[in-house]
DNA sequence: AACAAGACCTGCATGC
DNA sequence: TGCATGCAGGTCTTGT
């Protein structure tokens, strides 16, 4: 499910019941997650205080008062419950991590596929796919120009490039899809022609930058992912929405996953 | 170095 | 009904 808007959903349910709360008990029910947790994983949380859930891309970071950073990715089928008052009792299938804090919550991490992973870290540079993490596409310095050098000689399509976390941090298959019919451009295309060949951003780079930023906010602004929502994603077959297109949807398939697009007003 | 393909794991929809 | 197949919103590793 997650990508950046859900991942960021997360975090706003997080962050109330977890900034300035103690673990008081957690509780690993399944050790065989993607990654397996870190020895002592238990003692180096309880007591720990929470002093701010950040997110990074599709990562979720609870810094603590140890210096240490609580690391939680939701996989592809991961969720988070935050419940009020303790519900040890509540734990289901496929919740394999259950937190208690002093707030009074209790957080439950649930995943059927194990995908997902909770570990810590000291630092977050020690840490590496986090710390060749891409464009932070909501951050301040997500512009047209740093999306240009991102893809400047990239012979990969767009579509691929996009979902390259070290490009653009917090795309995923369907928002990926979705930005670039927005942005009127193919999937195919390759990325590097969005730039220049000095690597200056092209108007296609605007474009896109301010694609992706509406897109994502768009779906945080309403939270749920449901499916009449999208222009492209699983309508194969189905009417461009694109304003006077007369196109149809249509499915490809780029590195092993399903793109949808419109090749009618998508160039 | 950059890219494609396969692997990881479970659940669901489809078709026979 | 049962069973096989293919597909799913993510990443990591392996091989070219």
């Amino acid at each position: 499910m997650p990508e950046l808007p859900e991942v960021e959903a997360a975090r706003r349910a997080l962050s109330p019941v977890m900034d300035g709360a103690r673990f008081t008990a957690v509780l690993a029910r399944r050790p065989d997650l993607r990654i397996p947790f870190p020895r002592d994983f238990i003692s180096r949380l309880v007591g720990e205080t929470v002093r701010a859930v950040e997110r990074r891309g599709k990562y979720l970071l609870a810094t603590l008062s140890s210096g240490e950073t609580l690391i939680m990715h939701l996989g592809m089928s991961g969720s988070i419950r935050v419940t009020p008052g303790s519900s040890e009792a509540a734990a289901g299938p496929h919740d394999h991590v259950v937190f208690q804090m002093s707030s009074g919550a209790t957080i439950t991490f649930n995943d059927p596929r194990r995908f997902g992973f909770m570990t810590l870290i000291e630092r977050h540079a020690r840490h590496a796919t986090l710390s060749r993490l891409g464009l932070e596409p909501l951050g301040t310095d997500f512009d047209a120009a740093a999306l240009a050098r991102a893809c400047r000689g990239k012979k990969t399509s767009l579509k691929v490039a996009l979902l390259d976390q070290r490009v653009v941090a917090g795309l995923g298959n369907i928002y990926a899809s979705e930005a670039l019919h927005r942005a009127h451009l193919s999937p195919r295309r390759k990325a590097s022609t969005i730039a220049s060949r000095a690597g200056a951003p092209r108007d296609s780079a605007l474009r896109l930058t301010r694609a992706i930023k509406k897109v994502l906010n768009e779906a945080i602004a309403r939270r749920a992912n449901s499916n009449d929502r999208f222009r492209v994603y699983d309508r194969e077959g189905a009417r461009c929405r694109a304003r006077g297109c007369t196109g149809m949807i249509t499915r490809i398939v780029q590195a092993g996953r399903s793109t949808f697009f419109c090749p009618v007003c998508q160039r």
